[in-house]
DNA sequence: TTGACTTTGAGAAACCATTATCGTATGGTC
DNA sequence: GACCATACGATAATGGTTTCTCAAAGTCAA
């Protein structure tokens, strides 16, 4: 059912070499730098394959496509940069995040995305 | 430029006697309550020029499409129901959400979303 | 009231990320 | 090595949101 393939591979080893979530279009880049002529198809076929069997997990961001990165990572969040779109990752959270809710509500998770610029878009070029 | 007409009058009514962000769809049914017939097109100029002026604001969510209000309330949050996909408000925020990012990044500001279940779907049918 | 200029509504079109299609290539098993 | 099911790549199709087009209607200053 999962066979092994040249393209399957890079994406894989795309996405552990990279220590920042990736969007489909970044994971296609990433991935054709070690196989040329990969195809976009491919790659959505692979994520939707790697979300499946739980090695890989969606990011969903604000205003933005979805990121994916390793599953199985400890609880953190996220950083957009406002200028080159990538999404780092932020380790840590904070207490009492759940408990913001409104009276009556049930909280099952939560997403805290900063935005801002990142370490290299901060130091080039104007702001 | 900016001239008064039924229509713009239904849309900004519709936001200000909503107490959650609407989307564009929920917009266009609320403001058809008031006048039917309002087209869709109407609704997203209407918003285009409110966000231009100042006087709406787009809330971003992950994964989802944005929604818009009132521009100018107190810094606040949101929480977005799984079951309704309707959209809350979130009074209050958290200390030390923008000290989260790493070292070099500039945070310009956050984003914090909560899921879940509305007050509504918590009490209705099953979970 | 008139008339220039703006806004509207309906539908077509553009967008863009994602998925389906289909003929070809390939992996893995016998 | 041969075979067959699966995966591939290219491209078309999809789906949902947002924008454009344009004739008709509306606004508002004079």
């Amino acid at each position: 059912m999962e066979r092994q393939t040249r393209q399957r591979e890079a994406i894989r080893a795309a996405i552990e070499s990279c220590d920042r979530p990736l969007s489909p279009a970044e994971l296609c880049d990433a991935a054709r730098r070690q196989l040329p002529g990969l195809g976009a198809a491919t790659v959505y076929r692979a994520i939707r394959d790697l979300v499946a069997c739980g090695w890989l997990r969606a990011v969903e961001i604000p205003g933005a496509a979805a990121r994916y990165e390793r599953a199985g990572k400890p609880h953190h969040h996220h950083f957009l940069c406002r200028v080159c779109n990538a999404l780092w990752e932020v380790s840590g959270c904070l207490r009492g995040v759940d408990a913001l809710a409104p009276a009556g509500f049930l909280t099952e998770g939560h997403e805290i995305t900063l935005y801002g610029l990142c370490h290299h878009c901060r130091g080039a070029g104007p702001a």
